[in-house]
DNA sequence: AAGGTCGTTGACACGCACGTCAGGTTGTCC
DNA sequence: GGACAACCTGACGTGCGTGTCAACGACCTT
């Protein structure tokens, strides 16, 4: 018995407004699972996950809403080869299923990986940088103030 | 003898359009250091890694250009600071300056440092992912195996 | 069946980050 | 000093991702 949940509390769970799932419905970035003969969207905890995948590549990525569409597109698209792959006993299509899969998601792979390298050098140079300030407080006199509280602490 | 460069060759080496600058200047993110009398406007070669630091922030944690004038300011005034410190002999004013910088230095190293470990997260995710497809792809014909997660799954 | 709450589809507006003209100015080269 | 490219400002247009009404439909309670 799969559990529905109508618009109002899907904003609640997820923080979205009603604006906001309408649009992604009409771009078709979330389509709702269900809906009542009268029109209402009703979402599943499926959608309610998928919300959350959005969300994540939004914030994680900076990604626009097409872009999380064409991902998802993929990503349920690489779904699809897998089972594919295992009902499928004809090897040639096998071979292309496992392939295709195989593309999209190494393409995923190697953007998120430059983006954490990339991330990566920037932290290292905040972080000397964090050093430097600190060297310099500590070399400074002290003030009118008491010492310079330990700030340290935070890994 | 500062060499200068003219709208026209930044935008050849930045890969950003002439409108793109103007906007940028207008909205004070990047004022060109000099201008010509006519009103030309004349760029330096740090002018040029402002560009190169602003389509990262644009790029790598997707911010809007308001939140990077925000952080680049910030840097800048801890530039300010690192390079003034000797000469500012009043400690209170001193130990003020170098609690803004440590502020915003470790705000932004936080948020990246949350970025990093994100993404990262999401690469072994990927990486578990096309492990699986490449093991199907060298396994038996059909069989009974483990769906994989979806990408951007919850935090 | 009446009222209240929740939902629906338009339609228009808005802020951002530009694109795209238009018409005028500046700089350079012959 | 005339041609011509490069640049300027100003104005309006655009796509995205919503916000904000408006008017109407659906569902539940009493």
């Amino acid at each position: 018995m799969t559990t529905f949940y109508q618009i109002g509390e899907v904003c609640q769970r997820s923080g979205l407004t009603q604006r906001a799932l309408h649009y992604y419905d009409e771009i078709g970035l979330l389509v709702p699972s269900e809906r009542l003969n009268g029109g209402q969207r009703l979402y599943t905890a499926a959608d309610l996950e998928r919300i959350e995948r959005i969300k994540n590549l939004k914030r994680l990525l900076g990604l626009s809403l097409s872009e999380i569409k064409r991902m998802l597109d993929a990503d349920e698209a690489r779904a699809r080869y897998l089972t594919t792959v295992q009902t499928t006993s004809d090897p040639a299509r096998r071979h292309k299923a496992v392939e295709s899969a195989l593309r999209v998601t190494e393409d995923e792979l190697q953007s998120v990986r430059e983006k954490v390298q990339q991330l990566s050098q920037l932290q290292r140079q905040l972080e000397r940088q964090v050093r430097e300030i600190r060297r310099l407080a500590s070399a400074a006199p002290a003030g009118a103030s008491p010492a310079p509280e330990g700030i340290g602490g935070r890994s």
